[in-house]
DNA sequence: CTCTAAATAGAAATGATTTCGTTTTAAAAT
DNA sequence: ATTTTAAAACGAAATCATTTCTATTTAGAG
């Protein structure tokens, strides 16, 4: 699994260091996303030294060559979460537990499109998100 | 057409401040998304007295209350807009000039129903949003 | 006109995120 | 295995967009 972690790190041309793999492995683990400082604050015990700016460092250039995603929320702090579907979709976020579900297919294929022919305009990227309970939060009816 | 912002507010619950007039009068004239800085800036000069936490106070109650538009800036600083249209829609936002232009339709309601369905979740907002260049901008090639 | 809850001012605080100069390290090259 | 070096990490400090707070003003109901 390290292995893994490692190839794909490489592959994105970024040097397999151990607090990289480590933040990889934590968010695998997770079901759900989490903040820059909630990682740090799990991964610091780990590690001799950890500082605040590498985690943030390290999920924002993860994020960037698309290895993490990142999860837009109302309260604008970033979050990552850690998806290995390789097709292109998008997310259902939770609220309140912070489970992210795929979706797997957007219209966005055709609203691109359209955009291209009426307006002329180019579509460089596209933010699909759902915001809502999962399940399990929807029955308790809690937003923690 | 100050009646008619006047109506938009009280509708809302909102008082018809002069302010908020302003703030609608400019936001409805500009074509395209602004930050609550770039409004103060124009504004101030209009009045005696004008904080910028007023701006940035209003800016929020007004896209709370539907009035107007968050725009999901990459920069993560906050953008609104002024759209008229009632229904239900989403918009494409040029990175470059900041034109704003409507997406009529999104097959987003198909994707609730899903979600809904196969996991038992509830939706409660959603955010889709096209980024991009307007057909201006991609023929300049320009990235402001 | 009076009254009151809502709105505003403005200075100050906030706090998530970024910057910067230095030190350490992964991994390529020898 | 050792050397080399560009990339990565440190962490204290800075940044700066946004929010908070208390006193003052005002829109609009009665
Ligand atoms: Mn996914
Ligand atoms: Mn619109
Ligand atoms: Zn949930
Ligand atoms: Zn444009």
């Amino acid at each position: 699994m390290e292995q893994r972690h490692a190839a794909v790190l490489k592959a994105a041309g970024m040097k397999a260091t151990p607090k990289r793999l480590a933040i990889l492995e934590l968010l695998e683990a997770e079901s759900g996303y989490a903040s820059p400082e909630e990682l740090w604050k799990t991964l610091k015990g780990r590690f001799d030294r950890l500082g605040l700016p590498t985690v943030y460092r390290n999920l924002e250039e993860l994020s960037e060559s698309g290895v993490l995603t990142k999860v837009i929320h109302p309260n604008r702090q970033l979050y990552y979460y850690f998806c290995s579907n390789p097709e292109h979709h998008h997310h259902f976020v939770c609220l309140s537990c912070r489970k992210v579900e795929d979706i797997p297919s957007c219209g966005i294929d055709a609203l691109e499109r359209e955009v291209s022919i009426r307006n002329g305009g180019k579509v460089l990227s596209h933010i699909l998100q759902l915001n809502g309970l999962c399940g399990g939060c929807a029955k308790k009816g809690e937003m923690a």
